[in-house]
DNA sequence: TTTCAGGTAGAATGATTACTCTACTTGCGT
DNA sequence: ACGCAAGTAGAGTAATCATTCTACCTGAAA
């Protein structure tokens, strides 16, 4: 992976965030990694593989600016944690996460859903690391995929639902199961 | 609208549904909605109209599944709207929200955009009434849009941890907010 | 000085696509 | 019997696109 290499999947992030997965076209994307067609063509031999660059190289980029540097206390950690998804959102992802969105626009492509699927659990498991609360896994990750569905209807507000929820489901415990059958706990609850 | 023209539109409904927004041309679309290329045409003038007409026919049909019948009891209603998103995820959309997958599919399409936007906001304000919780019209949705999301992750564990997510809403008093700033309550909390 | 790896620019190709058009059929009201 | 509204079948068109290919440039190592 050389300068040149990351450049351009640096490049191809940006088109495609811009102009999602349809649109662009191999001369639009041309254009966004400043390369020449051969170039591009030499380190990313098909559209597709330019597809699957931009998603590895946004991957990195949205990890590291949701959890670096995130306070030590969980609870805060976790608010902190939908706050910056929120920022993210609003400064990069304003249609609505990427990820989804290759993933709608190519539904046979097994590659790339298997890639969606690596991302979103390495997220939750960060944050379920970071919120120490292994045993909402799931609940955590929910909440942050509801977060990024609504934001483009309701922006600020569809972060402070997310807030509330997180609130909410760090206050419950496990009380009000809907028809018996409780959440099975051979976790420790912190 | 004629009868004709409504079979055209399941037809083209379960095609966008099976293969995506991108990947059926034409040809296919006729196969799907069983007439004539001419026919086709007359009553969907462009691809896109035929997109539109796909997906208003679904809204229809998924609100009267996901709606009709429900319990009279606010919180029973709240726990079966979500069992029945996770219905007919399983039988009807095991790749996620078609609303969302035409977006993506072509972002820049305001129209689609619109319906979307429409969509997802009856189905909010019908949800919050079934639950009489209009306040947390936001957080319901959250809720859906998160449960849609990790459905073709988790499959059923997930409609378990949406479930236990809007058990711990009804639980919460609003008590534990974030870092101060309460959430704002001009509405009543019922 | 020569060589060559690795870059640029952009034309050619072949496949695909949305959409249109022509020609033909069929059922029904008068 | 006839006309016609509304359907089918499918060939034709013009544009677009991903991918390949040709020709040229440049800077540094030998």
């Amino acid at each position: 992976m050389n300068e040149l290499q990351t450049r351009i999947a640096a490049g191809l992030e940006r088109a495609f965030a811009a102009h999602g997965f349809s649109a662009p076209n191999i001369e639009a994307l041309r254009d966004a990694a400043q390369v020449s067609l051969r170039t591009l063509y030499k380190y990313y031999p098909s559209r597709n593989d330019m597809v699957l660059a931009a998603l590895e190289f946004r991957h990195e980029r949205y990890l590291e600016k949701i959890f670096s540097g995130l306070p030590a206390a969980p609870r805060e950690a976790l608010f902190e944690v939908i706050r910056r998804v929120g920022q993210w959102m609003e400064s990069e992802a304003s249609h609505g996460c990427l990820f989804h969105s290759a993933v709608a626009a190519a539904p046979e492509n097994g590659a790339l859903r298997h890639l969606l699927q690596r991302h979103k659990q390495e997220f939750a498991q960060r944050l379920a690391a970071a919120a120490k609360r292994p045993e909402n896994e799931k609940e955590l990750l929910l909440i942050c995929e509801g977060l990024m569905q609504l934001w483009p209807l309701y922006r600020n507000e569809a972060c402070e639902s997310a807030l509330q929820l997180a609130a909410a489901l760090l206050a419950d415990d496990g009380g009000g199961q809907p028809t018996a059958g409780r959440r099975d706990l051979h976790e420790t609850v912190a």
